[in-house]
DNA sequence: TTGAAAGCGCTAACAA
DNA sequence: TTGTTAGCGCTTTCAA
């Protein structure tokens, strides 16, 4: 592997003029420029970047951390990331973390030891102080989940409100008796979710049937399961279904489907997140879309200017949201 | 940010002793370790891995680059490939290819430019020569895709066998016209899986029909415009279709069901991949096994064996697959 | 415009 | 068992 050195050699210049030719070449007189140019390629070099990140301190890296691969929720999100990351010359990883607190904490472990320059993550399995903790040392950005009271950079979407409009339109179909999957209630956002559910009943003076909501896994196989469970509770009548996942609404989907149930005739569904399938789904999907490319953008945007080390107006960025309506929900039929 | 001569003074030791205790602690008292570790403690020293890197010019990190993120596909492969990875204390990122080229490089100058000691690539989208040359320099592991001529570590399994197997079960079933849903004719192993197609209805004495088969992008959306295709062709008749990827049959589907047509009853349907959706999907979809954990568990191992040094006996490992049979292929009508 | 030289934090060879 | 020291390849300051 050639070093500087030996660019610099057969160049017959210092070592300081061919690095000046890396940096972008000012102070280089273009005939020495030229010089360097052709021992760098008669030679291969290749900048060691170990090196330069060893000198500089800095990796240009930075991580972003998901809690499930191959949940196409985070593809676009990701994509809106690769884009702020490009233009600023930022090489974007991903992590999978499988919502393991000690997998994450590993990734948190290499802005210690510098080898990222940021992280943002979608995971947020560590305890609120530990993240706060790295949060207040190196650029961190906590993007869609969150906690109770923000204490570091985050970009999201209301979801309460979200929920609670979903839940509405539903209402406004004319139904009354609405099942509701709601997810891990130890994640804050799911917890949001069903804040909003319990708001909009509330709202309208109905009374909350807590047989009616079940915490699931938020995927396919949890709401599959979950939905079977409330078909076979006995006495247990509803007429639509919310989920806090668009994962969760396909497998309540499917579960009220074997057991002869048709969506939207006999029950309405309803999701949330506007995953990739939800459209391609038969039926396709009523559900919450987050602006996902737009999260991404924003959540890069604040961690460069962290690393750059701005610190935020403000923590917390709340996103709007789109109530899409399809299939799954079926006809109006009730009253506004 | 401490450094390993303020934790040596703090313990009233020379940096190689605390680089010791790093390494391992060999040749270093218990009662000398102690003391080194408390003044780390107090210090909250970490060392910079940077420096170390830099110092022994290895990263312990691999990259792993697939062609699409949010492809569930990818997501169990990546749990062998870290599985490996974790006790031979590396650490994985995912980078996401787009399916191009570009990208794809960017992630290749990595190895040159020493940010990781290795790849394993999913993606394949460069040219073979230029993937090649990688290889012959770098530790490389192309996984899943191939090339012609292999000469590159490659861990796969058979697509022409499997395919034509599948399509002999159809066969089987007593279908004799049948839709084929191709895949990019650019990927090698999407020709490969045609050839299989190929072979299956030759071994027969079967006429093959070009019209049966459609060239579409190896998504959901494909799937479903192809199969819309294949509907919409005047005096196409056909009883099964095999699409040569998973998404693609589930799009198929779809299809066929936006015309009323119901699958199996009407129309048979076949995938190959099983990804995570196939076995949740209603109906549940027959397609082939790739082992996908143990695709990353060899990939890594291979990878792990030519970052060791060692020249691998042969380059191509070729995994047993295995035909799985749901609900979507419907009965056997036909006779073996 | 160019060069000399310091030094980033660490590992490891060698000496004690 | 421990310490001294060279040096990894680069960027950057300062001087020429």
């Amino acid at each position: 592997m050639p070093t500087i050195r030996d660019v610099a050699h057969e160049a017959g210049v210092s070592i300081a003029t061919v690095s000046r030719v890396f940096q972008g070449g000012a102070n280089v007189l273009p005939e020495t420029r030229e010089r360097v140019l052709q021992a760098v390629e008669h030679l291969n070099y290749h900048p060691n970047s170990l090196a330069q990140q060893f000198r500089t301190q800095e990796t240009r890296r930075v991580m972003v951390i998901i809690p499930e691969l191959g949940n196409s929720f985070y593809a676009d999100i990701f994509t809106g990331i690769v884009s702020v990351a490009k233009v600023n010359n930022y090489t974007v990883f991903i992590y999978d973390s499988h919502g393991q607190a000690s997998s994450e904490a590993h990734c948190f472990d290499m802005l210690s030891s510098k080898n990222i320059d940021g992280i943002i993550t979608f995971s947020a399995s560590m305890p609120q102080e530990e993240i706060e903790r790295y949060a207040s040392q190196y650029p961190v950005v906590v993007a869609c989940r969150y906690f109770d009271e923000i204490r570091l950079p985050n970009v999201t979407i209301d979801n309460a409100k979200a929920s609670k409009d979903m839940v509405n339109y539903m209402l406004n179909l004319g139904h009354r008796r609405i099942c509701y999957l709601a997810g891990p209630s130890d994640i804050l956002l799911y917890r949001d979710r069903m804040q909003g559910y319990l708001a909009a009943l509330s709202e309208r003076g109905l009374a909350f049937d807590p047989r009616l909501v079940f915490n699931c896994d938020p995927s396919i196989q949890g709401g599959y399961d979950a939905m079977n469970s409330a078909i076979n509770s006995a006495d247990l009548k509803f007429s639509a279904v919310v989920a806090s996942g668009d994962t969760m609404a396909i497998g309540a989907i499917r579960a009220l489907r074997s057991q002869g149930l048709k969506v939207p005739k006999d029950i309405a569904v309803a999701g949330f997140d506007d995953i990739e399938l939800s459209a391609l789904f038969s039926p396709t999907l009523t559900t919450v879309r987050q602006p996902k490319q737009q999260i991404g953008v924003r959540s890069m945007e604040k961690l460069l200017d962290l690393i750059a080390g701005k610190k935020p107006a403000q923590y917390r960025e709340v996103l709007p949201y789109e109530l899409v309506i399809r299939e799954s929900s079926g006809n109006f039929v009730g009253t506004l």
